[in-house]
DNA sequence: GCCGTTTTCGGCCCGACTGTTTTCAGTCG
């Protein structure tokens, strides 16, 4: 299959990663990393463009060099470049960049002086006190070297959102009660909703000598200091998660608030607005050429001097929100309250946790109009997958508990597994009592992309088939995404009247952001599902609606968000 | 290597903290 925008990506990246160990022109670094951000935030393949001959130029962060760098790759399949590269630099190298504390200046010393070109032979030369002979290190130096290397698997994960979630809330709930602390606010890529976060970045405004550094310090989750100053202190969590905390002055907040936001490419692209306005933009505020400060309270008063609307953070990735902004045609995210329904979940019959009735009373009182019940099929016995007979009598029970109940509709669904040939687990007759059917990949993960491709779209072909449920069906930090030709398969979605689904599972999120924007830019609707396996997961909807709201989607680019009468009408193919 | 409402050359975001210096380089975010 054609190389993947993540693929090229990953060229520009170890490129940068190399030049950067070779002590390149650090604007050089910096536009191939630029590019590697621009081509993963893409909504298109570059492959496609390559194919119809697209001027590539014409995307931000592209010139004319990295554009030929891109077909080069597209059509041979590699980088002369980059293997000129791999060949002058050690392996191992690259490896020690991520060790922090050590950029490419240190480095380079190192194995001058050393011959450290690897963790091994850094790690050694630490341990034997020789770290500490070259110019510019010293035994602090060495020591703090070694607990990073110790460290590196720990600091190095990243933690899924939900997974912080907690200890956030937490965190700053104990900040706010620390006297003399005026405000608390939570920044960073946890703000921009991230489904993955390295550390968490916490704002805070105090009054003087309110003794807030003591006080974070003291939290009691903290194993240990990194850093600790009269504006910003980093901790480490016993879980391994950093914790970064800014304290600054009320006036600044919220120019400190969007700096420590970001991205960091958002960030810059403000700065240098600023810039051509003749204005100086830093945490503390925008200031003219005088020096004075002519914004900085709030987050609305930097934007607005700048010309545009308040952008939300999740959208604050350099992917096009500022020009948006400023021409006034930012997207109305999807918010919580406009999703009426559900339509992915599991009760005891399958492998969730819950009954049927439970899960319908746990919906009803989050207000939703409907809920979708949808158990697997029998070929993922693992979890409880139905037959054709036992589904039937599932139907209904489900019919009986609708006579039931009052304000909620229950739909009559089904997660089918697609199998390998791309027919579904169920037979036809019995898909046809459904009110729903999601289709899913459960087996068969590492197919050739084109064999995925084709399989996940001859299961469209079969007129039952409503959603796709959790597309790539990747699991976060345990298992890939399936190698799949998204455009193709949004494509056939959509000619067929089908639909792919958000799954809200933290792990999941699957759509991830950037699908979300392909299809909407496709006009194909997404659903927003939670996959619920019990009564509290049905409030994984907030993940994600984050997520969603990641991808650019509004309340029309949803599939839930209608009423049941339309709903139904958007199930009928 | 990219980019242009000062510019097709000469810029490229900006400040905090640490550790090693003895006024600052390196790293980080």
């Amino acid at each position: 299959m054609a190389v993947s925008n993540s693929e090229i990506a990953a060229v520009f990246e170890r490129i940068a990663d190399l030049l950067e160990i070779q002590g390149d022109n650090p604007f050089r670094i910096r536009a191939y990393r630029n590019a590697a951000r621009t081509v993963q935030g893409l909504s298109r393949s570059l492959a496609d463009m390559v194919a119809k001959d697209e001027a590539l130029e014409e995307l931000p962060t592209i010139g004319k060099d990295l554009a030929a760098k891109i077909r080069e790759i597209v059509k041979t399949g590699s980088l002369r470049k980059l293997s000129q590269l791999e060949s002058s630099v050690s392996p191992g190298m690259v490896n020690l960049l991520k060790v922090p504390g050590l950029g490419p200046k240190r480095l380079r010393k190192l194995r001058d002086y050393l011959n450290v070109h690897d963790l091994d032979t850094l790690e050694k030369a630490a341990r034997q006190g020789r770290l500490r002979q070259v110019p510019g290190f010293g035994a602090k130096t060495e020591k703090n070297i070694l607990r990073e290397l110790q460290d590196l698997q720990l600091r190095t994960r990243r933690f899924l959102w939900a997974e912080v979630e907690d200890l956030a809330e937490q965190l700053v709930a104990y900040l706010r009660r620390q006297p003399g602390v005026k405000q608390v606010e939570m920044a960073g890529s946890y703000r921009r909703r991230r489904e993955t976060v390295g550390d968490l970045d916490i704002l805070v405004s105090a009054s003087r000598g309110s003794g807030i550094m003591d006080a974070f310090i003291g939290f009691a989750a903290v194993e240990r200091v990194i850093s600790r100053g009269s504006t910003r202190s980093t901790v480490v969590l016993r879980t391994g998660l950093q914790v970064d905390l800014r304290v600054v002055p009320q006036v600044s907040f919220g120019a400190a608030w969007h700096y420590f936001t970001g991205s960091k490419a958002h960030n810059i692209a403000v700065r240098v607005m600023g810039i051509q306005r003749g204005w100086k933009v830093n945490e503390y505020g925008i200031f003219d050429k005088e020096g004075q400060r002519i914004a900085g309270r709030t987050e609305k008063e930097i934007y607005s001097l700048m010309g545009m609307e308040w952008i939300p953070p999740e959208l604050r990735e350099k992917r096009g929100e500022l020009e948006a902004a400023a021409e006034g045609r930012l997207p109305r995210l999807i918010v919580e309250e406009d999703l009426r329904g559900d339509l992915h979940c599991h009760t005891t019959r399958s492998d969730g946790q819950d009954s049927l009735e439970a899960m319908a009373r746990a919906a009803r009182d989050l207000g939703h109009d409907y809920l979708a019940i949808t158990e697997h099929s029998q070929h993922l016995r693992v979890a409880g997958g139905l037959t054709a007979d036992e589904l039937l009598a599932h139907c209904d029970a489900i019919d009986a508990l609708n006579e039931r109940m009052k304000g909620i509709r229950l739909l009559k669904g089904l997660e089918v597994d697609i199998l390998e040939d791309g027919s579904l687990d169920m037979p036809d007759q019995v898909l046809q009592r459904l009110d729903i059917c999601l289709g899913a990949i459960h087996s068969g993960f590492s197919l050739a992309a084109d064999q995925q491709t084709e399989r996940v779209i001859r299961a469209m072909d079969h007129p039952a088939f409503n959603v796709l449920a959790h597309p790539t069906a990747r699991l976060m930090g345990r298992r890939a995404a399936c190698a799949l030709d998204m455009e193709r398969i949004m494509d056939a979605a959509l000619e067929r009247g089908c639909y792919l689904e958000l799954n809200a599972q933290p792990r999941r999120l699957d759509l991830n952001d950037v699908y979300c924007r392909m299809a909407k830019e496709r006009g194909l609707k997404v659903a927003l599902s939670t996959d619920a396996h019990s009564t509290g997961q049905l409030s994984y909807q907030r993940y994600g609606v984050a997520q969603a709201r990641r991808g650019w989607l509004e309340k029309k680019d949803v599939l839930n968000t209608a009423d049941l009468k339309h709903l139904l009408r958007a199930l009928r193919r």
